[in-house]
DNA sequence: AATCATTTCCAAAGCGCTTTGGGTGGCGGT
DNA sequence: ACCGCCACCCAAAGCGCTTTGGAAATGATT
């Protein structure tokens, strides 16, 4: 069923079956009705197509999604992100056009989304610090949001990021309080602009006590389980031990959890450890009493209001492009406890 | 830059350009080098709705996620189904559209997507055992391919499954050869039908060996975490623990050994524990040394598979609905091993 | 009764592409 | 010199919608 044969069925012209249907104000209202409960009753939709033609928007939003060459991995918070930020699109009547791509092959992808006119605006995820999809977007001209910030850019340009120093500096003096001070960061891919804030923040809050920092216990990988097992168990079997662990995943503290365990210790009282909790559905980190003490900030919500905020820039394109920083909160679970005696300097 | 101005600028019609990029016969070679040199300078690309239009298809597939309202989950596995499908996708210029939609509400997602003419067809995601979806998808004559069964759906439709039942119970029997008489299972939601298959199996390999099946021991849930560490922490505290767990997911799984080492046991010496393993892509269960034992199928893979079904459908709409059945391995891993003495039989 | 503003509707153009149904020019055959 | 046949190219229609620029009908005003 298309529009014309919807109108010939109602003896009206296709002029006026559309205003009807879109709320344009030059059609009766008896005859607004008599045609909505036609089409609602043939099961009408106008074509995505034919209207994208005619309007020039495509009513899509391209989220392009970097999956890891090495891992072929695709972090797992993205299926939140996208769960929140399509709740955004359809209470807004958008779609949603995912590309999976390869790291750095992203350019490209965006260029063609853009170019063939599918989608209206764009979703960057996991900038680096210096990305080039910045400038190339804004140069394209194609309203943009930025999952995160690239430090490196001096342009302006929309984003939503949570302060992920700050959490980071504050879990570090969280820690330093407790009495830690060798404490390990298990970073992710420092590349990754989030993952270098938080290092910073991780940085300032030992320098500010003095705490020396230790490369060895500084490490910066892909966000697996295994990565966290295999690091901790190397750094637990060492004479100076750290007291306490820093981790950037849900995922990776698992593997963390598990070495801890292996070696016969147990985490809040031999090991103290602070993670990063997006807030993963199948994730949760107990209402109630959280196990693990970390610095948390549901990527879902991200996702809604990165969507809502892409959603103001195309409408508005004029406006200066908005930011938004969003603070994440240290929760107190279990895994973290004051430095053992044995261990303080 | 459109097909009219670049047509313009090389002197020839729409047509021969048109041509001369969609690699009719009927041009001059050296007339179609010359097109595409001034394509690809320009950056030139299609616009996708005019030509979705023009040819009657939208070179899109739809993906309908269904997010459980109860706990605003969307399933880990989706994100490496999809990553696999993509590649298929990419590989053969469709793109890919997302709907994430509360459980129950698929119906009109798919209507609506098909009725705007969106897609050129639709894969089914977590098919319940009598699954309303096919039926209406037949009857709207739109392509489209299962991951997963509906097995109390009797009309012939397209679909890619693991062999769930024969994995679990091919693990259910490895736990049986072991000694084991008190299996518990921890199964995912038993409305769909790929966890009433793992229990299917599971009965058959305990019956087959009289060992009688126990309600207490059965339990179905979305496959968090906490659903892991919750059943487990209480089935173990029972005076009649089972000593062995047939587990679903990966994530469950971590709770489950949670609630293990929680109390002082060993897995594979105390407690033996089977999973599923999707193979997710952050989740990797060791390649060298599993620690799971685990009944493994990579979702990824299925991805790519149903992907390429759902694109032959197309293609060929008349064909007989194709059906692909993945076996999974039980791969073994350190969570298995004995029985322990005292409670055998 | 004539005029004018409103309301309600319509015909047709146009969005950017594909595709149908020719046209034109050059060539070999006679 | 003529015919017919390719090889190569083009004009125009059409995909299903929105939107412009009226037209017809209605009601209010003088």
């Amino acid at each position: 069923m298309n529009l014309r044969e919807l109108a010939q069925n109602l003896g009206l012209s296709q002029t006026t079956v559309s205003r009807a249907l879109n709320g344009y104000p030059e059609v009766n209202e008896a005859t607004r009705a008599r045609v909505v409960q036609a089409a609602e009753q043939h099961n009408y939709r106008p074509n995505t197509r034919a209207k994208g033609l005619a309007t020039g928007r495509a009513m899509a939003i391209g989220h392009v999604i970097p999956m890891s060459k090495q891992h072929e991995m695709v972090n797992p918070v993205f299926g939140d992100f996208i769960a929140g930020a399509g709740e955004t699109y359809s209470r807004n009547g958008y779609d949603m056009v995912l590309s999976l791509v390869e790291d750095g092959q992203e350019e490209k992808t965006y260029r063609d989304l853009r170019g063939k006119g599918a989608v209206d605006g764009l979703i960057v995820h996991g900038p680096k610090s210096d990305d080039p999809r910045i400038a190339m977007l804004d140069d394209l001209g194609v309203p943009f949001v930025v999952h995160g910030r690239a430090s490196a850019v001096t342009l302006p340009y929309a984003w939503l990021d949570v302060n992920n120093r700050n959490a980071f500096q504050r879990a570090t003096d969280f820690l330093l309080d407790l009495g830690h001070r060798r404490i390990a960061l298990m970073n992710g891919l420092e590349e990754l602009d989030f993952a270098s804030r938080r290092r910073a923040g991780y940085h300032d809050a030992l320098q500010a006590r003095g705490v020396p920092l230790r490369p060895e216990f500084m490490h910066s990988e892909e966000m697996t389980e295994r990565y966290g097992y295999d690091t901790a168990r190397l750094l637990l079997a060492r004479d100076d031990a750290p007291t306490a662990f820093l981790v950037s995943s849900m995922i990776t503290v698992i593997g963390v959890r598990r070495a801890i365990e292996e070696r016969g210790l147990k985490m809040g009282r031999d090991v103290s450890v602070i993670t990063h909790d997006d807030e993963l559905s199948y994730f949760k980190n107990g209402q109630d009493a959280p196990i693990f003490t970390a610095t948390c900030s549901s990527v879902r919500e991200a996702g809604r209001q990165a969507a809502q905020i892409l959603l103001e820039r195309i409408a508005h394109p004029h406006l200066p492009p908005p930011n938004r920083l969003l603070e994440a909160q240290l929760v107190v679970g279990g895994s973290t406890g004051p430095a053992p005696i044995s261990a303080k300097d």
